[in-house]
DNA sequence: TTGCTCCTCACGTCACGTGAGGTGGC
DNA sequence: TTGCTCCTCACGTCACGTGAGGTGGC
């Protein structure tokens, strides 16, 4: 069946304009042109291969992705399609946190409080845990901040997770202009990343709080975690990014299930090397916070209820750590654990 | 502090370029610039403004947008932001919808089978129910398309309904070419939903499937729902479009508590007249097929349950009608019942 | 013959990136 | 004085939409 090119534009759900691009492009060439009037003709075999890329277009997919999808069979098709729209989906995801910060900071801002100035005690400690030789987590706290990092257990994941921390630390000395904290941490983080990279494949999680006065910045990949007691109260503050986190966001599991769920430890973001995909966002201090970093190693082993009994009556952040990881080494704690805490205390 | 343009670009993390731009555009005018040299010189103070343009433009809002948000008040620019983040958020579940249904579409290609040629025979009927007077559902069912509507009890809910079921009927004349059973589909819910606009406020569900051949088009918006009985085994083949299914879908609300919530038929979508977001996809019909399209008033009423027993045993579907409104008043059924009942058969 | 359709330029949109070629400031 | 930075064009990118001005086909 001969169509002009109006005709078939119609029967597509294109512009005639597109068309001739396409021609031009060489992603859909009309069945015949005329020599003398140059009016192009398209068969009605073609239209199906024009619907579909109207309908990837309408997709937003680019022209040369669309060429690359045409050549393939229509099995192979759907699974590039799919491909292409993860990447759409976890793109509008990481611009989601984004926005949501932002909201957040907008609908904040103005509510710092001169207060009284604030200072900081913490400790730190990595423990390679009873039964486990070597130690694939990594634990720091400093002036300004705290961090811990567990590596993925084959592989290279000690040195991940060293190599992670120390990129880190050079925000212990680095000068941070005013609204510039969240850039800060965003560019730590693909530093880190790039850190990870360098090692033999390694992979690592990373949970880091960053103080710069009331301001406290917080960057969390992976299933370590950080709580806050205030008030008595403990919150978690971190999301794990794990598969079975994911299921019971959606309701597909009851938390007794994911207790005893056999992938557990699955992630489904840590950084890698190539590009990380952290949640960054920015708490305000109070005095008298008590923070909480640590590894699945201890947040596995010791109850929720647990931490924050020990939490509220250790007298120093060094006593809260000693005390967590014994806790942790009485319930038979098999995995690494890396544990900082952090007081705010006025000066 | 006055800073180069270079130097501005580099803590805004802004390119020099794009400053130059917004001072074009009055979106970010330099402090000073110098008469003689042209050169631009900002201050320490503008840095916040254009951090905040960069945040924005990293989200992809448009320079214009950007502009506005600008000008308000810390507050009101959160909510801004929110409301545009709303706008993405939806654009791109819209978008991932086709996604999915192409994917589905071209890994299922193929698969068609040349088979028995098939029939159908079907039956509809809206009741108004023994408690209400007026009935603002609507049902249809003619030899291409079957139709459920409910309209909203406040306004010109009867009208709506009515409305796009009429709307609808301009399928069961309108020739299809292969392939092109989406568009047409997606078409007819625009006119529908233009329709509904032309009534006074009207609002409604729409719930329908178009027969052509093997392929079976469907499309839904709102709490009506569309089942599928195969092989003995009921399937519900729509996904509702309220605030609990929502909550459901979330994990925060078991099926139990969804049974009681007070807000059980607050919709998330609905043809209102100004732009439809209906689910459109499409299906293989295979001869033994028996579908079920229900207003809430029957799917409330009757359990899932008895919908079955009653699909399974009901010789025809004027048989299956019958018998399922009268299962909906023996349920004390206070609402208006639309119900459709469709079989696919071997001619 | 009269519309309608088709053709090819060519410019506009959007928000820049990336030179080219030249000058100002320390 | 030597680099470095700044300036203004100007073109390229992406996928078209929208004319302008002219011609082909029934």
């Amino acid at each position: 069946m001969r169509m002009t090119i109006g005709a078939f534009a119609r029967a597509a759900r294109l512009s005639a304009k597109a068309l001739r691009l396409y021609d031009e492009l060489g992603l859909l060439r009309p069945a015949t042109v005329d020599e003398r009037s140059g009016y192009r003709y398209y068969d009605g075999s073609q239209l199906e291969r024009a619907r579909l890329i109207a309908w990837l277009r309408r997709l937003g997919m680019p022209l040369a992705r669309i060429t690359r999808i045409c050549e393939l069979p229509a099995g192979a098709s759907g699974a590039e399609i799919a491909a292409y729209w993860r990447e759409v989906t976890a793109e509008t995801e990481s611009r989601g946190r984004l926005a949501a910060f932002l909201v957040d900071y907008l609908s904040g801002r103005g509510h710092v409080m001169s207060g009284t100035p604030m200072g900081v005690r913490y400790a730190a400690r990595a423990d390679a845990g009873p039964v486990r030789t070597t130690n694939e987590d990594a634990a720091y706290a400093g002036g300004r901040l705290w961090a811990v990092a567990d590596g993925a257990r084959d592989g290279d994941g000690d040195r991940a997770s060293a190599a992670a921390v120390e990129a880190m630390r050079t925000l212990e000395t680095r000068e941070i202009a005013a609204g510039d904290l969240l850039n800060v941490l965003t560019e730590a983080v693909a530093d880190a990343d790039r850190a990870v990279g360098s090692t033999a494949g390694g992979v690592t999680t990373l949970t880091a709080l960053l103080w710069t006065g009331p301001e406290l910045g917080l960057v969390h990949i992976g299933d370590t975690r950080a709580y806050l007691l205030r008030d008595g109260e403990l919150h978690q503050i971190t999301h794990d990014h794990t598969q079975v986190q994911s299921l019971l966001d959606e309701g597909r599991l009851t938390p007794e299930e994911a207790e005893s769920h056999p992938d557990r430890a699955m992630l489904t973001r840590a950084l890698t090397g190539d590009g990380a995909a952290a949640d960054v966002s920015v708490l305000t201090a109070v005095a008298g916070d008590r923070y909480l970093l640590c590894s699945d190693g201890l947040s596995t082993a010791v109850s929720v209820a647990e931490l924050g009994t020990t939490l509220r009556h250790a007298a120093s952040p060094d006593a809260a750590v000693a005390e967590l990881i014994s806790l942790a080494h009485a319930a038979g704690a098999p995995d690494n654990i890396a544990c900082v805490v952090a007081d705010i205390v006025p000066v």
